[in-house]
DNA sequence: CAATTGAGAATACACGTGTAAGCTGAATTA
DNA sequence: TAATTCAGCTTACACGTGTATTCTCAATTG
């Protein structure tokens, strides 16, 4: 037997997602993205489009899960290179340049969708971006600070490194250790700056 | 004499300025809106829109300057206040929030080309946006920090703001405030680090 | 006053879109 | 093997789009 039926639904549905990433570059958002723009990249009839996803709507959603994805490889990466040494903060901003300039595409939906146009697409993107705060608060938290600080800690890092990455994507390849190097800094800031706040109550 | 040819052209002008602003809602971004929309809500035939401007990307940096002003009046307005006394930061934040809820289309259009989807927009949100870390910056040096470090803190004291803004935004007015407390926590964490970090060396 | 200018409108075109309706043929099932 | 299922295709339609062309007619100019 060559391929189940599933097999090859199952494939067709990865060609239609596959193709929805490639075309998000920089000069195509979501929203300006159409059915038949990516059921002609997948090599698929436009209507067979609706034998996986209701609409695009939907398949935006499954895109941002993808991006959820994306998000916990990060954390998960950044926690096995920090436990073997060095500096926590250095080793988690390498990490997240690292993996948002291998998946360029989904983490630009990820910053536009954020400030998007369409309220399920910026639920679902604001849900996974909690999460990735959520999960810094608690090692925040393990460090020794009390809920609402280590929560306000985590928020202006996240927003730092999210807005080192945007920038990242646009910039040159010459700029973006720059870039890097300042993200790094001014989580230090925040953290010495917590730190400091703390220590004088 | 009524109205001259040049005030009516300027009027018209404006009035599909004003038009665009007005559709930019939470549902409808630039790059979804078409000209025969903004046409049809400024009162005028479709072609017409091309006595006053070449393409839709040009009123597209036409509104990037409107953004611009609105950025500078926040600066001057929170110069004015905390020159009478007061916290720096808090008024800084408070003033920000304020004006961004006064002006919230235009703010989302900010937010949203900002990692946007046609360059000449993005380039020119960028402009803006570093025009304001540029003045936060002088700011910061005056206060007796070297040019690189003060830029840092600048930056990211802009991104907690507007990833505040864009926050406050799109949340419900009871959780405004919150949104407001946290980005002035963050501010001071910032200024704090920065502090620590720079009186250690 | 007569001639010119130019903002705005009317009409028309080609094009890309989402999707409804119905068909095909191979994989699956009984 | 015969019946059923269903992924994918073809065709077709109505609709919104940007904009080229051509007109109108009041303000401006000489």
């Amino acid at each position: 037997m060559a391929i189940s039926r599933s097999e090859q639904k199952e494939k067709t549905r990865r060609a239609i997602i596959d193709a929805a990433i490639k075309q998000l570059g920089v000069e195509k958002s979501f929203a300006s993205l159409s059915l038949r723009e990516v059921t002609r990249e997948a090599g698929i009839a436009p209507t067979s489009f609706y034998r996986h996803f209701k609409d695009m709507e939907e398949l935006g959603l499954t895109l941002v899960d993808e991006c959820g994805l994306t998000l916990r490889q990060i954390m998960r990466k950044a926690r096995k290179r920090f436990k073997k040494g060095g500096s926590v903060i250095r080793t988690s901003v390498k990490t997240f340049m690292e993996v948002t300039e291998t998946n360029p595409n989904i983490f630009r939906l990820l910053f536009h969708e954020r400030s998007g146009t369409t309220h399920a697409l910026r639920t679902a993107v604001d849900r996974e971006i909690q999460f990735f705060i959520v999960e810094l608060t608690d090692y925040i938290q393990n460090i020794g600070y009390e809920k609402e600080a280590a929560f306000a800690q985590a928020e202006a890092m996240v927003a730092v490194v999210f807005n080192a990455g945007a920038e990242s994507l646009e910039a040159k390849l010459g700029q973006r250790t720059d870039v890097e190097k300042r993200a790094i800094q001014q989580l230090r800031y925040i953290a010495a700056g917590a730190k400091c706040l703390h220590l004088t109550k």
